[in-house]
DNA sequence: ATTGACCCTGGACCATGGTCCAATGTTTAT
DNA sequence: ATAAACATTGGACCATGGTCCAGGGTCAAT
């Protein structure tokens, strides 16, 4: 038995057997040969892209979108270019989610502020503006949106 | 029939009718009288509730807590510290969560200066960086993590 | 009376990124 | 020889926040 088990690659990848069976249903490993007793055998290799698709994940990419980096990695006519912006485009896609979630952090402490934190919450300055459009958190966040 | 049909409460509110029988499932807003042809009849103070909802929604409050903020509201106990104490801790968290997302724009931004963007993607340093752990993101994201 | 617009229900489905399970087979260690 | 530890499969399930659909019933207008 020449190869590592699934066993001993995910754990040299820092995954659990389950993430590596399920990137490859997904598309993101190759289906990989077999042993006599239908046991996947792996590479160093594997190891290494697996590691890949980690850091790439903890920079924010999807899972669809490593895919498309791992063919752009394989394919002969893609060019740096092509890499440079996928990474471009991404930085925009998280600036634009930092800017969304800059905008409801300070929506949300200017209501802190407002609110003396004492006596019943009938009274709550935060409550009554969610309840009520013309309240203050209209000059932060009259555009709303999560995404 | 003296009260709103699920259409013009829906759009009173700005969703859709699909959403508001799916809030009812979920315990947002009451099971409400119904019609003698079982017509779902909503008052006015419904679309305020909504409306409530949706606010919260955009400040980046979850289903879940915004439950808990609809259960607090209601509450006779409730104080004013309660509601503010939620509206803080959900500052910490979106704050949380603009810290690793900044983190992660400024390893990316790196990455995207160190490549020219001239040639095949075979020397492209993103790639090399993404495979190989020693490269020059450990200085920016050897923590990795999204949420 | 018939058409179109509205309402009801339960359940399936979407993306995201896996996790967990049972039932079964294999390998390794004692 | 037998048990523990590993592997296989397909499919169900988790959270999140809904959307969509079929197969009905109802209401308003012509």
């Amino acid at each position: 038995m020449n190869g590592l088990t699934i066993g001993k690659l995910s754990k040299l990848a820092g995954v659990t057997n389950d993430t590596v069976r399920f990137y490859e249903r997904y598309g993101l490993i190759d289906h990989v040969s077999r042993s006599e007793s239908n046991y996947r055998l792996y590479r160093e290799e594997d190891a290494v892209r697996l590691r890949f698709i980690k850091r790439a994940k903890e920079l924010g990419f999807t899972l669809h979108e490593i895919k498309e980096l791992l063919v752009l990695s394989r394919d002969p006519h893609a060019t740096k270019a092509d890499i440079r912006n996928r990474a471009k485009h991404k930085v925009e896609v998280i600036r634009q989610k930092i800017h969304d979630l800059s905008r409801i952090v300070s929506g949300l402490e200017h209501l802190v502020e407002e609110c003396d934190g004492k006596g019943s919450a009938k009274e709550c300055p935060i409550l009554k503006s969610l309840t009520d459009d013309t309240g203050h958190m209209k000059n932060h966040c009259e555009h709303g949106g999560m995404s």
